[in-house]
DNA sequence: GTCATGCATGCCTTGACGGTTATATAACCG
DNA sequence: CGGTTATATAACCGTCAAGGCATGCATGAC
């Protein structure tokens, strides 16, 4: 979860959300935050330390990609509280169900989550 | 996407983490975490005006817990990014195929693993 | 070779943040 | 009422990180 600190930060996430649409050079990042180029080198820099991009050089170029495993890992660590928030949209079901019918006693129509 | 800065910080995630079991009072909070009470407030206060926590006063304590919508939230953020890593599973998938098959070239059966 | 390009690194400043101690507030107990 | 409990807030400090500029280091073009 070491990538989860390296993400939050704001202009890193916007450098992810750049990343997930195509691989890029660090000039066209620099291109598209409005920043210094190396403000961006250094936050690249973080990234790659965190395992949340990778770099392929190609002459003076060097073109940055997302790694997907810290992505896995944020959804597994997310994963326990998906329960959590399918069981409060059980728990409104059961009371919107209850209001509606008040005597359905039977466990009826189950809606799977996603 | 204000509450990923508010998670991401370690002592955060670790209240977080304590608090998806079941609600907790400050107290038990500052008893688990071994940190002073004010510290383990500040974090409560920066939790709760990023919308992970909510509070229920109760005589003198206050009693916290997790507010599922942030996490909802990052779920979605997370979406489109959940494509990605299903993308390279079916490309290793599709390389390891030809390396086993090396001469199969008709997209017959598929034979979908796990 | 020299020059230009693309990027990384070093240094510096500034602002934000996590932690502490001391204090204020509020509710129960006697 | 005074005293204790539970929590928030204030004031302060040390640290760290994000951003800037200047520079170094490769690679390709000439």
């Amino acid at each position: 979860m070491d990538a989860l600190v390296a993400i939050a930060e704001p202009t890193r996430r916007r450098i992810v959300d750049a990343l997930r649409m195509r691989a890029c050079t660090v000039s066209e990042l620099v291109a598209g935050l409005g920043m210094s180029q190396p403000a961006v080198s250094k936050h690249l820099r973080v990234l790659r330390e965190a395992g949340v991009v990778t770099v392929e050089v190609r002459a003076q170029q060097r073109i940055y990609r997302l790694d997907p495993a810290p992505f896995r890992e944020l959804d597994a660590w997310l994963a326990p509280y998906r329960r959590m928030w399918t069981h409060h949209l059980a728990e409104l079901e059961r009371h919107l169900d209850s209001r509606t019918r008040p005597h359905d006693s039977g466990p009826g129509s189950e809606d799977a989550a996603r």
